[in-house]
Formats: structure tokens, sequence, C-alpha cells
DNA sequence: TTGTAGGCGTTATCAA
DNA sequence: TTGATAACGCCTACAA
């Protein structure tokens, strides 16, 4: 392995001016910066990224850290890309990132197995986490922590999130302007932060145009198999809207196939919108219209604000809120 | 930061002593092992991995190579659940495992920026890659490499894949089981390492038992569109089998929902075998008989065996093959 | 503008 | 069985 002394010797200077010079120090003249460059290119250098951070006393390493449950069981594409914004944004500095599983209420307790997590400037935490192990993990861990897609809960902790109300508020109105007053609701429990946000966002789309809140059912999981569940829930009260936002894709995918199983048309019948933009989400009959959730951009500005956190130099919010947009695809109809 | 001198200090021996015993070496007797862990445990030591692996002249580290158009662009669940295989099995190591994007055919030369790549025991390769991209990493690192999912492509380097051949000559017996002498093949094409082993399975399970092969597209690309086009396409052949063997879900998805859209029923006119089982998979309807391919499994053999490689104590084969199930749901009817 | 020297926290090699 | 001491490769005062 090529080291720092081997270009100092070649290009006849100090360790110190070498590695002056190859971290753009102003207190190396140009010409020698330019030399000992050429040599550190001529000879195939690359630093040992242990020892510099070992010399630097930091580790220029991020933990994202995971829910075991959700990554394994209800795991869908939103975390890979979420974790590919973050991996490619991170590609751009000298920063490094690992990963670590925790289940949940187990408190996420180090263990010594574990203890790479020990050696992290900065954590982020994907999706929603439960207090205890937040806790447990602001208590072990000294260094900065970022929650990614984590719906605005814990309002002190720094955060990147999805602006659920906001497109919740927009896709009713999508469907407000195309002429529907009788807006149903499909979406999940408000104990869930995405639940609360995107129902006052439902809501409040209605009230500003005096709407009245005609059907709606909020007990689903995430998946289309719930979607279509509560579809059937509903279709058994008789009191179909004409149209429907529901929280997530998979959720109106599921109520869409329940319903054509029955006969209706969508978007005949009845329209809907969705959220998330996944790729099912253009390849079901009809393409759906959603709204656009910016996962990768998640990824990359968290990533990027942590590392301003950890240098110091953060001056925004403590949460960032991403805008989404509408993608208006077949599965509604205008009915002015 | 608690670092090793204060645990030897603490419990009165030398640093020396200090590390040998809390890395169990049989240099330290059990009494003296035993005080310093419980210092170690007192202080809340966690050693310096930096440290470490610059003293121990390995990295520890790992990297994880992934074409970073089939991630963003026809991204799915599978790369989640080979990643999350391999992290899992990694916690229990002390290996650290990062990720490295590349571009197809830019011969993946190693930028400056990404110069983290320099500093690894070894690379995993996720999926497909080319052999212009394969090549110059070899030339550049002098690690060793491992193909995940490579579909046993590149015979002289090492890799874990799926039993591809093995999976589709599973599914189309299990179809002629059920009575099945009609059956027809959707796949895509045979440039694919996929496509050949899928379609040489399936031919040796046909030819096995004296069936001729009615009907077979072999045009796909991965997606649900694209097999709903496959059947459209099919459809106007007007040969249609009994049953088919599809070499993905979700083109079995697209298959399937392209002829329930025309008014077919299945299983009851024509039966459906997939492979790989997705999440939607067992969510349609009907939900989806497939081949469950161990995508986790891959993860964690394929790390398993790159670090025995790595330490020069691996003694397998070149290519491991993860072997996969069917499992049965509800697409397929018995004939017989 | 450059060089000397000490330090980062471990591990490893000898002696004792 | 233990303890000094020298690596590991880089960074950074401080001195020149």
């Amino acid at each position: 392995m090529v080291k720092l002394k081997d270009v100092a010797e070649k290009a006849s200077v100090s360790l110190a001016t070498a590695s002056l010079a190859l971290n753009d120090s102003k207190l190396v003249s140009n010409k020698t910066k330019k030399r000992v460059r050429e040599w550190a290119e001529k000879l195939n250098y690359y630093p040992n990224i242990y020892a510099r951070r070992l010399a630097k006393r930091k580790s220029y390493n991020i933990c994202i850290m995971i829910n075991s449950k959700y990554f394994f069981k209800t795991s869908n594409i939103y975390y890979l890309r979420i974790i590919g914004g973050i991996i490619k944004e991170a590609e751009a500095t000298e920063y490094t990132v690992s990963f670590c599983f925790y289940e949940d209420n187990k408190g996420a307790k180090i263990s010594r197995e574990k203890s790479n997590i020990k050696s992290m400037d900065g954590i982020m935490v994907l999706d929603i986490i439960d207090e205890n192990t937040l806790n447990n993990l602001r208590k072990e861990l000294d260094v900065p922590i970022i929650l990614i897609d984590n719906h605005k809960n814990f309002k002190d902790i720094y955060g990147v999130d999805n602006d659920d109300f906001g497109g919740a508020y927009k896709a009713t109105r999508y469907l407000i302007n195309l002429g529907h007053k009788n807006i149903g609701y499909i979406g999940i429990p408000d104990s869930h932060p995405l639940g609360r946000e995107s129902w006052y966002g439902f809501k409040k789309a209605l009230k500003e145009n005096n709407l009245e809140e005609v059907c709606s059912y909020k007990k689903c999981q995430f998946g289309i198999r719930s979607g279509r569940r509560a579809m059937n829930y509903l279709l058994e009260e008789k009191v179909l809207p004409t149209a429907f936002f529901c929280v997530n894709d998979y959720i109106a995918i599921g109520a869409i196939e329940e319903l054509k199983s029955k006969g209706y048309k969508v978007p005949d019948n009845i329209s809907f919108v969705g959220m998330d933009d996944m790729e099912l989400s253009s390849e079901i009959d009809p393409p759906l219209t959603t709204v656009r959730i910016k996962m990768e951009e998640l990824g990359r500005v968290g990533i990027k604000k942590l590392i301003s956190i950890i240098n110091n130099n953060y001056e925004g919010e403590i949460k960032t809120i991403i805008d989404n947009e509408i993608v208006e695809r077949q599965s509604c109809k205008s009915i002015s």
C-alpha cells in the first residue's frame, strides 16, 4: 500500500507538507500542491481512511437505524428510495453510511456486538420509532439524531418529513376542482401521525369549500388487502361518494380492485387519488393519480442536514418539510 | 471518551494485558480477564474501531456495489431483502458494510471522491453487472469479489445465486403434476442469464414428461405492464395453454390482470405459477402460487462466504446455489 | 512556506 | 503471565 510518506518522498517535501497539500490547505504554495498532487496520482495514492479518522478524532460515519420489523415485514420500496438518496448524497462527502437494525420497544440497548454504533458521528432514524427506543438512543449516544419520514413526530428532534398534511390537502382540492362534492376518505387510524396529518389535510380542504364529510374509513393498515377490505366494508354502507382520497397507493389499489371486481368502473363511477407514487401505481389499470412523495429527496436532504448539525453549522428549522406533487394519471374523472 | 488505557489503569494491568484480555487471548489468566472485563463494562468502554482497524491493518469493511440504474429505476423489493440479509448477518461479525453505486459501462473507475472503496476488505456485487465494469473492479481493487444474484454469470468468480433453473423446473413440474399438458411460458430474452436458466428448467420439465412446448413468449421486461402486453400478444395467437409459468411474479400478475380484464377466470380457465414471491403476490386476486426465492438468505450466505474468502478459509464451491420452494396459493387448478 | 515531532487508540513483539 | 515499547498512517501545533 502506498502511503503519504511515499508521496512526500517522491515530491521531496515533508510528510506534513504533503498532508497539507493534499488537503488543500492555504498554507502550501500552489506549486508544491500541484507537485504533490501529481505524485499522489502517479503513485495511485489513496489515504487510509482509518488513520485519517483516528487522527481527526472524527468517525465520518453515520448510522441509519431501521426498525427490523418494518424493514422485513411491511418492507416496501420507499425505504429503498430513501436509503438510495442518503447513499448517493453521502458519496459526495467523505462520510460513510452504516446500518443498524433495532427491535421494537427493546430500547435499542447497545449490545457489545453492535458496538460499531458507538463510533458514529450521527444517527438517522428511518420511519416511525417508538419513544422508548428513541430515548435510550439519546441517552446512550452523545451524537446528533435526525428522524427521517417520522411524520413530524417528536417535535423537539431534528427531522425531515414529507408534507403529509399538504399532500392530503392538495389531493382533496384536486378532486374538488374536478367538480366532486361527495368525497370519501380511506386511511389509517389517528394514532399514527401520518393518519392525523392526512386526515387534517383532507378535512381542511373540505371545510374551505363548505363540503361535508360523507364517508370515511380510518381503520386500514398499509397494504393492498387492507384497501380491499375497507372498500368491502364501505360498499355495505351503500353511501358511496363520487371520489376517494386514500392515504397511500396500496390502499387505493386494493380499494379499486375490490370495486372493479364488483362491477364498478374506475374512474367512470368513482375517482381515486392516492399518495406515495409507488412503482406499482402507474402499472395498474387505470394508472393511479397520486401525490408523489420525494423519497429520495427526503434521504438527501436528511443527510445533508445531519452533516451540518454534526459540524455545528446548521441554521434551519428543526423539522424540514419536503413538498410533494400531484401526478395526474387516469383514475380521476371530471364531473363538473 | 473512555479508552483502553483507562480500563487498564482501573484494572491495574498494562495496556497490553488489557488489550489481550478483552480480545480473549489465551495468554491472559482467567482471573485478570474477568477483572479487566468487569472494568470495561463498568466504565462503559467500547473500543475505537478506527484505531483497531489501523493497528490490525484490516478494514473490516465490505462494500456492496449496486448498479444505480437498477437501483433507482427498476428498483424492487428484492434488493431490500438481500441487503437486509447482508446487514443482519454482518451485525453478528465485526465487519461493517458500505455501499457504492456504479454506472453501466463506465468501467466503475474509482474517482478520488469514491476513494472509500479503496479501503475495503471485499466487494459484493448485487445483481447483473457488465463485464467491463467487473474487469475494472478486479484490476483496480486487490480484494475478493463475490457476485450476489448474478444468475451464475462469470463462471470463475465467486457467487451466490438463486437456483433459477431449479425453480423453473420445479414450477413446471408442479403444473404437470396438477394434470396440465399444455403449458405456456412467459419470460425474458435468453440474453439475460435468468432468461436462459429459467427457459432450460422449463424445457427440461416438459421433456422429461414428453410434453410439447405449446406457447412461449420471451420478450418481456420485468414489470407488470410487460406481463400484460405479453398476454395481450398471446391472446391474439388464440392458442392458449391451460397453464403458464412466468419467470417472475410481476409478469405473472400483469398477465393475469390482462386475462381477467378480457373475461377469463384464473385459475378456472388458466393456471399460473410465478417466481420470486413479492409482497404483492399474496395480495392480488387470486393470490399467486409462486416459487419463493430466499433473497435474505442470498445476502446472508453471501457475506458469510465473502468473509471466509477474505480470511483465507473458504473451502466450498465457487458458485453457491440457494434452493427455493413452491408456495402454493390459489392461482392453480388441478385438471387431472 | 515548509519541516519537526507528538498524538490519535489499538495491536503486536519482545523481554522480563 | 504480564509489561514496555514500537508500530499502524495520518493530522496538526509549533518552530524554523
